[in-house]
DNA sequence: TGTACATCAGTGAACGCGCGTTCACTGATGTAC
DNA sequence: TGTACATCAGTGAACGCGCGTTCACTGATGTAC
């Protein structure tokens, strides 16, 4: 069908045009289905127009696949995330939070596909070197920035960064988790977005009347334990 | 095996001791499993002692056996955090949040297997006539009985009573959710518990020196349509 | 008491399906000489 | 120019597997007479 340099093969560095077409059918599948559980080879194929063993000239198996779908999600959605706080200009951090959590839901509620694959792990990891930093643990990264701007911006924070940052994230995880298991039909994506604000509002004080609640020994201890699981597996915890 | 009354038959209302034990057999599976991708009908035959098709005596298809398993699970959670909050006698309040947040966060940590069936909607509802009423929705109602005593006893909350108890229970899912997907082998019950406390604090506040944070129009209008939830779908939201 | 029958939990074998994946083969293209 | 060969994306058919479920049958038990 192609014509290439040799012998009718076209390879440019990340793969050729096919492989990029196949990957291109698992977005769009992933995108009109709300979850990934008729994703298989077969429904791939067919929607790239060509039969499924075909996939396996372009893909060692399944779980490559996927993976190659996902990665470039993940990015997209930091930069969704990011593009949203830069579109608030350099006003209020507090508003730059909860830009970053409305396009985080956003991206949730529009791709709940993509988002329950990235987040539910349903995959196994293609690369087993990469258990311990799975890419969806970056994305907490542009919260933790966007509080840590805050805090350094006279917003007080009814938690250490770190932990707010933590806690920002799974609430907002939590959100729409449950839009779509359980609302996902009752549920608006304006409600989602009210809970965000008001879970943004409970951490980022306008102004830091009431002091720092430190849970005691968190930040001595517990913060840094948050900080080691993004690089390396740890023991038990401190409270049995 | 069993001499019944009539005929070798045994039912006692709810169905027969059989049927106890095939559902018993589910509870064992789903706890010694972290989730339920391997829940057939012949590894459930097997635990039993018995053959795939002798399920079929007593529940109607899959669908039916393993809501009949989970129904109870649903009662028994409730049962616990209640029993969290029972035990801290009268005292404080928000400590009685704590105790019920421990309690979900624990349950969820200690039982992943019927906690992901139970919330991530694996399993379509058996009877149709239920959506609207999943017995999911009733988790939340013993925070928001919790929280509303703390508003009655002088403690400041970050939010009004309906939206912080969605805000906590989305939360709290959120932290467990990623507990098992993400951080499995890594986080520990311990520092789950942790954030959790974070969380009561931040919404839950020994004084209500900063006044409600409103998000306007969410108590006059937002906060019918949660409680509307309840009972009834709903059409789309007001901030498109 | 014995005999015929009804009831019912339980079984082994099999059905039909969809899945990921493999395999022998095709056919178009480009190269070597 | 023609001919033999190499390369490689792509294919139809099939494999092996596990799944939920069905079906004809068994065998133990209790009842009727």
């Amino acid at each position: 069908m192609e014509a290439g340099p040799i012998g009718g093969g076209q390879r440019d560095g990340q793969g050729s045009r096919r492989r990029r077409e196949i990957v291109a059918a698992v977005q769009r599948l992933l995108g009109e289905w709300g979850s990934a559980e008729r994703l298989t080879m077969r429904a791939v194929a067919k929607e790239v127009g060509i039969s499924a063993p075909s996939i396996y000239l372009h893909f060692q198996d399944k779980t490559e696949l996927v993976w190659a779908a996902l990665e470039d999600r993940y990015g997209e959605l930091a930069a969704q995330m990011a593009a949203a706080a830069l579109a608030c200009g350099d006003a209020d951090p507090q508003r730059r939070v909860r830009a970053q959590a409305h396009a985080y839901c956003r991206f949730a509620l529009g791709s709940p596909g993509h988002y329950r694959l990235m987040f539910e792990a349903y995959q196994p990891a293609a690369d087993p070197s990469r258990i311990g930093a799975h890419p969806a643990r970056h994305i907490s990264a542009g919260l933790r920035a966007c509080l840590h701007s805050c805090a350094e911006n006279g917003f007080g924070l009814s938690l250490p960064v770190e932990q707010a940052a933590q806690t920002l994230w799974a609430g907002l995880h939590g959100m729409v988790s449950l839009h779509h298991s359980l609302y996902r039909d009752e549920s608006s994506e304006g409600l989602v977005l009210q809970l965000a604000d008001g879970l943004v509002d409970s951490l980022v004080t306008r102004a830091p009347c009431v002091p720092f609640r430190v849970t005691p020994g968190f930040e001595t201890e517990a913060s840094h334990r948050i900080r080691a699981l993004r690089s390396a597996p740890e023991p038990d915890g401190p409270q049995p």
